[in-house]
DNA sequence: TCGATGACAGCAGATGCTGTCATCACATGG
DNA sequence: CCATGTGATGACAGCATCTGCTGTCATCGA
């Protein structure tokens, strides 16, 4: 929380939202980012180690997710452990208009799609830290979580396309999708 | 095929995997990896766009998977084509010391770990895309897919630990097990 | 033999990022 | 109301990545 001039991370990001809409990402300097939030580019870096990370702050979701996990009693199956967390997942998004801006963002420049990935492995190693310390074998947590983000991203997908869609509804389709998927002998007629 | 110095790109990624396993990647400047391999820092962004893409070079797995998945006929669910696709991808594998180099050093270095994440991702697209030409509608292509990479995941992280499994079967292990973590209801006792 | 092509080096420059140090705005205690 | 400390900020310098351009030389084709 800066002293004297308010919000500088907060004008930092909405600078560079803005930005990279209208330049793009390779395009636009951090000088430019800063001069915009009235700040000098090495300030930039005080506030964000990385360009990229500009659009990457906070850790509610992960957050929520391993505090959801960890909620769950003992006889709850892993996977039915993440689902049931990934379904309040949506209490830490931001309005879906803000969402479609920044996944529209990071789509259009490479770079900021492997940050993007990048948090969301970063999310998962967290999930799984999580699972082990509930007994769950690390390479089968990891299996697990892969693929309640599949499902995730599934949903996620379908949610900002769909503005009345309830997003734990929209898991729980997903995960009906995927058991539906692997059966071992989907009859086609 | 160079003309008067032979394979100089070959030469590039082994000074490459060298230095990076000895100094790691960040305080491995390019001009080292090209002095090493007896060229000029200019030279090697002749062979690579980019210091990471180094580790990255070829497309066998991808066009090997497209190949698969386009190959089956057309009764065949995407899953199961994905996982048949699957089943023969260590024929692209080169040797599993090589691959274990590889992977240690990549997970050295969050740089090189988010580009082998995009590879993936560039792998799912080509994929999806196949999946679309068969007809499959392109979320739930995703879907599958994501589901599938997951499956992959788990069985090479298996393969490079066990020398004599097959990587098919650990395919087909890991199937089974995704099928009964997601059951509606595990019977726990 | 001569012109075209391909492989390479060297140089200059933009940008990302880091370290260092001075400076400034404010809070506090006197 | 002023002195002093603290932490935020800025100015400056420096290194590395990556790009564009130019020049040089070996090889190839006619």
């Amino acid at each position: 929380m800066p002293r004297w001039e308010s919000d500088a991370q907060g004008r930092l990001e909405r600078a560079a939202l803005e930005l990279f809409e209208t330049q793009g990402f390779e395009r636009t300097s951090v000088a430019q980012i800063a001069r915009a939030a009235g700040l000098a580019e090495r300030s930039f870096y005080r506030y964000f180690p990385d360009k990229r990370e500009v659009l990457f702050t906070g850790n509610e979701l992960e957050a929520h997710l391993v505090a959801q996990v960890e909620a769950v009693g003992p006889e709850v199956t892993p996977f039915e452990a993440l689902l049931t967390a990934l379904g309040t997942a949506d209490e830490v998004f931001r309005s879906r208009e803000f969402l479609l801006r920044r996944v529209r963002v990071i789509a259009a420049s490479p770079a900021l799609a492997e940050r993007d990935l990048i948090k969301l492995a970063d999310i998962a190693g967290a999930l799984a830290r999580a699972l082990e310390r509930r007994g769950v074998e690390s390479g089968e947590a990891r299996f697990v979580i892969d693929v309640a983000i599949s499902i995730s991203r599934r949903a996620t997908s379908r949610w900002l396309a769909d503005p009345d869609a309830t997003f734990s509804e929209l898991i729980a389709q997903a995960a009906a999708e995927l058991r539906e998927a692997v059966a071992p002998r989907a009859p086609v007629r």
